[in-house]
DNA sequence: ATCCGAATGAGACTCAATCTCAAAAAGGGA
DNA sequence: TCCCTTTTTGAGATTGAGTCTCATTCGGAT
C-alpha cells in the first residue's frame, strides 16, 4: 500500500484505458498486501470485511487486469479454485503442494527453466509460458 | 479391446470390489480406443453414438476409477474441461499446448523428471506426481 | 459544475462436474 | 434357472467457480 505501488497501479489502468477507483486500488491492496496464495472468495471477502463494498464480478474484472499486467500471477492448484498471488518483485517461481497438509512451497530452479526452453525449441516451438507443480509428500525420517 | 485389456479391467474392479457392467466397459473401451487427449462430453458422445446408453454421471464415475488405477491420464490443459487419455504402456510423459493451433504434444525428458525428484529432497519432501505444461508458440521460420 | 462514457453490483446465467434416489441389473447361492 | 441382496445406473437436480447483463453510479476531462 506504499505510493510507489499505487502510482504503478495508477499507471497499469491509464495504459489499459480504465480510469482509477476505489473497487480495483482495493483489490490490488488486498492481494499486494498478503502474500499468501488465495483465491477470489477468499479476496472478495477480505475486501467487503475491511468495509469496501465491492462485487464478485468487479473483483474477477480486476484480477483479470492485474494478471495480464503480471502484478499478480494465477495458479491452477487442481482443485477447481484458482490462486492468486501478488509478483512484486517479478521472480519467476513454480510450486510444490504437500499433499499431506496443504502447504505451497515456492521454488526456483534455473537449470529446470533453461531446460523448458531446451525442450520447446526442440520440437520447433517457443515457450511462452509454463505450469508446472510438484504434488509432494514430507520424507520419513 | 483385446482379450488381455478387458482381463485386466476386469481385475481393477474385482480389487476394488465393484461390478462389471457394459457401460464401464464401454467408458474403458472409448478412451482405450483412442491415443487422443479428449474430455469427458466427448466420451460420453462417442459412446452414445456406438449405441451403448450411458450417462455422464456413470463416464465421470468410471473415469475416477481407471484414474485412481492408473489406466487413465487426467490433464487440466487450463480451459476448464479435464481431457482423459490411455495410459497402457505406462509411459510417462508430460504435454506442451500450443497456444495457436491448440495441438497437443507429448514429451519426456529424463533429466526433466530426475531434476524435480531432486528439488521434492532438497526441501524435505518426496516427489508423489507433478503437473507440467509447457505452453508454446510455433517458432518464426 | 456539467456531462458522457466507463465502472459497478445484484443477481441471472453458464458449464463442468457431482449428487440423488428410484428403478434396473449383477452375481452368488440353492 | 429363479431368488434375493447389494450395487449400479440414469435422468435430472444441484453445486460452485467464473462470466454476463444492464440499470444505476461514478470518474474525470472540459
Amino acid at each position: 500500500m506504499n505510493d510507489s505501488t499505487i502510482q504503478n497501479f495508477k499507471e497499469i489502468l491509464r495504459k489499459e484505458g480504465l480510469r482509477y477507483t476505489k473497487q480495483r486500488q482495493a483489490v490490488w491492496d488486498e492481494i499486494q498486501n498478503s502474500q499468501e496464495h488465495r483465491d477470489a472468495e477468499d479476496i472478495y471477502m477480505s475486501i467487503r470485511n475491511n468495509g469496501v463494498n465491492v462485487s464478485r464480478a468487479t473483483v474477477y474484472r480486476t484480477i483479470d487486469v492485474l494478471v495480464i499486467n503480471r502484478m499478480v500471477r494465477k495458479m491452477d492448484v487442481g482443485d477447481g479454485r484458482n490462486r492468486y498471488e501478488p509478483r512484486l518483485d517479478d521472480t519467476h517461481h513454480d510450486h510444490m503442494i504437500c499433499i499431506e497438509t496443504g502447504k505451497i512451497i515456492e521454488f526456483y530452479n534455473e537449470e529446470l527453466e533453461d531446460l523448458q526452453e531446451k525442450i520447446a525449441e526442440e520440437n520447433g516451438y517457443m515457450l511462452v509460458r509454463h505450469i508446472h507443480q510438484l504434488f509432494v509428500k514430507p520424507l520419513k525420517k
